[in-house]
DNA sequence: CGGTTGCGGACAAGTTCTGTCCTCGATTTG
DNA sequence: CAAATCGAGGACAGAACTTGTCCGCAACCG
């Protein structure tokens, strides 16, 4: 009966909107009878959503987190909010849970009403993060690929290769590989007729999807694999090793634990081992510490520091302490 | 019929999985004849999540975007990638979506089973924010507490005042406000008998949910107002201006959106107005564009850059270009 | 202890659901 | 163009389910 499940979802709702309810109010917003309610309730149950209750005046039900998370019903901003922090975790250089976040956003995606996608883009667009400067996929390319792997159909676009020529392709995109800080597409090259990998961020403006096909097997049954050696030579990544003059604990309060590790050399130094796609990156991670150090490698890195010293020298003596705030 | 309504659910979670499917296909897995399933797609479209469908070899169906998102049906992984999501956009300084989030994240929060939650709360541990080092709200205790309005349980818990000193406090709050990158609580204080707004991040450890009360009216009728009224004279932040030895259309496609006002000054400068929570917080906005620049105010982060300036030239003077490596 | 609130059995009338059978129409493919 | 494939939906009958009503019971609170 349609009436009864839509009930139940109607209830799942409730639930989710406010915690405690008695009976006889989810009765009425229900508009059936409180023994209808009690049937309901049971039903959320046998599905396996648990709902616990308690008798007396302060009684009433209560949905409890149970084995699986039930179905959410999220209104329309809650949804924004959702697509948003999913596309902030996909594209950034978040750790295990990129994959998922992709899962979950290309589900959205795909049902998300047109209306609540353009505020999500044009949210994600005000709140893009600063603390990653190398190229950034878009959110939305990443979801429109991860959704023509899954439901496999082709893709066409431009590449961009390293040595920067750029191409047309045509493909039939496998699997979506995050391998370090960036995307990798593992796809079946329709006019190379072989397997290729291509790192999202070189993938301009938007891939068109097209017709459906049949998958293929993997190269070696592992995608993963494939991905990870087709992409071993490109190590494009900054490296960094910088001796704090500092203790190990006092430095990794200051850093994230992602950021990189940390080894005492005795109590009152220590060595830093991190990267980042950009020097500009690694010497901020260094400028946050708020600690003395000096870096060991790569000479690069010193450089450029140097220059990030000249110029906020300059930025700063062009000033002075008090007055000539001309502009003001 | 709980048969029916477990099907629907199920159906969606389908459709959520993979955008195609063929009739018998989604027929066999329901456990169903063809023709019941095509009751189960109109009951799905009464609903009010369209269901599109091809006849054909090729034909199938596929789920559409509605005017509401239907009930989202996520695997653990994706539960959990959608909670860190959301964590990251309510602790953050994100804009907009903040209430929705920690709305959404609310939602969560109650049916999460256990084992995901610990999941949630050991990924999002390991990948604070770099960006902001203002003080930070844990996302677990916003959550709490914005459960705990939503549901109208009082709270205990230890609050530090400006001053430093801390203090036991029981409350019955009442709504959550996000005001500049703060989150403050708008509770009727037990003790004091009295409104108080509270400092999210002043709250010390996870506060203690107590018995429910009956919400009171707002203070002048409006929470918001309330509450901007009683912090009006904090104003704890950074301001800076920034003058900029480029084009305006320059700093601005180095610069996220969110950063800051531009304005050309002429063809070849323009004046940047930003701010952030910490100096060094607005250090790294200006060193991130790559650009030469003066700054105008003020006058601390003049000395900031200047100290800054100072610890970069040491630490990349006290190592030679080649050799001393001595550690690798 | 009394009032309130949830629990669930029983029952009967009404509604819905499901599978089966069948005819159409749309679409792709050879 | 014809054949094959696949979805649409009417009709039907028996089974299954739903709902409101009525009722006694148990748990909880003050």
């Amino acid at each position: 009966m349609l009436e009864t499940s839509a009930r139940l979802l109607r209830l799942l709702s409730l639930f989710q909107a406010q915690r405690y309810w008695s009976g006889a109010d989810l009765a009425e917003r229900l508009e059936v009878t409180a023994r209808t309610l009690r049937r309901d309730v049971d039903k959320l149950r046998s599905l396996g959503y648990p709902v616990n209750s308690a008798s007396g005046t302060a009684g009433g039900y209560q949905l409890a987190a149970g084995a699986t998370l039930p179905p959410l019903l999220l209104d329309d901003e809650e949804a924004v909010a959702v697509a948003v922090g999913l596309r902030t975790a996909a594209s950034g250089t978040v750790s295990g849970i990129a994959e998922a976040s992709v899962r979950a956003l290309t589900k959205m995606q795909q049902v998300l009403p047109e209306r609540l996608r353009r505020r999500v883009t044009a949210l994600h667009a005000s709140i893009e993060p600063l603390a990653y400067t190398g190229p950034v996929v878009d959110a939305e390319v990443l979801a429109l690929i991860a959704g023509a792997c899954r439901d496999c159909e082709k893709l066409r676009f431009r590449y961009q290769a390293r040595d920067g020529a750029a191409s047309h392709r045509e493909v039939e995109p496998h699997r979506l590989v995050h391998l370090g800080r960036r995307w990798y597409l593992a796809a079946w090259d329709l006019e190379r007729n072989n397997w290729r990998t291509f790192r999202l961020d070189r993938i301009q403006a938007r891939p068109a999807a097209g017709q459906r096909f049949t998958p293929r097997a993997a190269p070696d049954g592992d995608f993963a694999a494939y991905v990870a050696r087709s992409v071993s030579t490109a190590g494009y990544e900054y490296q960094a090793v910088v001796l704090f003059h500092a203790p190990a604990e006092k430095l990794a309060e200051r850093l994230p634990a992602a950021a990189g590790k940390i080894d005492a050399v005795d109590e009152h130094t220590c060595l830093l081992r991190t990267g980042g796609t950009s020097l500009d990156m690694v010497s901020m991670y260094l400028a946050w510490t708020g600690l003395e150090f000096e870096v060991r490698d790569p000479p690069e890195l010193v450089e450029r520091l140097r220059v990030l010293a000249d110029r906020f020298r300059r930025a700063a003596g062009g000033n002075n302490f008090r007055g000539n705030r001309g502009l003001e």
